[in-house]
DNA sequence: AAAACTAACTGGTGATGCAAGGTAGTTATT
DNA sequence: AATAACTACCTTGCATCACCAGTTAGTTTT
């Protein structure tokens, strides 16, 4: 299993609102465009369940649409309550990430432009 | 329970280790050490844990010393081993540190410069 | 000796990412 | 038309791990 899959833990919620929160996007299509902006792969067997518990909280909202080509598409939106929670755990995250980087970033050659 | 109880999955083996990599402390210290650089409460029932995995693993080694003052202290080092350990789980976090952040860091609207 | 403190350790629980499997509609191939 | 391949959604079960609450044991104080 992959290191990976354990760093994400909390903030992959954080994570897919933000993306579902630029623009509504379904659970097929975010599993492959998480990918694209530097997360690890993803399957959708992960994100439909982060799905279903965000939609279970009010945090977004689901809205079958027809394809044009293909199955039907489920598109979810951001609620305000997802906002609300976006920005909380955004908030929480941005608190963490900064010691624990600070304190990982140690180990000599620093070149990061933060 | 706390959000940042999930946030932290993963990388507290790397703060614990990166702790230690700078000077060898002892469990009951530690608790209180990790507060001090930024990190939220973290109760010694969550770092011995912690260490008695990372020792297992071979990645620090306890050892017994005697107190001035107190019981007896067990003082943790890292070992060769946990070093790369580290070193690998810090590569790890601060790839996906900066995507996280760079996703979550959206505030109002920004123009994607990807 | 009893209480208070320091320090290490343990058991159980809950949250959650993930792999694997399942269902069903659409399109392409034969 | 029938089969295969693909898209898209959903479910089950599992492993990891931070956390809380409790335990043990030595030291210091009363």
């Amino acid at each position: 299993m992959a290191l990976r899959s354990q760093l994400l833990k909390g903030v992959l919620d954080a994570c897919v609102m933000a993306v579902v929160e630029e623009q509504p996007v379904y659970g097929y299509e975010l599993s492959q465009k998480l990918q694209g902006i530097g997360l690890p792969d993803i399957s959708d067997g992960t994100i439909y369940p982060v799905l279903l518990r965000l939609q279970k909280n009010g945090f977004i909202r689901g809205e079958m649409r027809p394809s044009a080509s293909g199955p039907n598409r489920k598109y979810y939106f951001l609620t305000d309550e997802g906002k609300a929670e976006l920005d909380q755990i955004s908030a929480e995250w941005l608190e963490i990430a900064k010691p624990v980087s600070q304190l990982l970033k140690r180990g000599g050659e620093n070149e990061e432009n933060s």
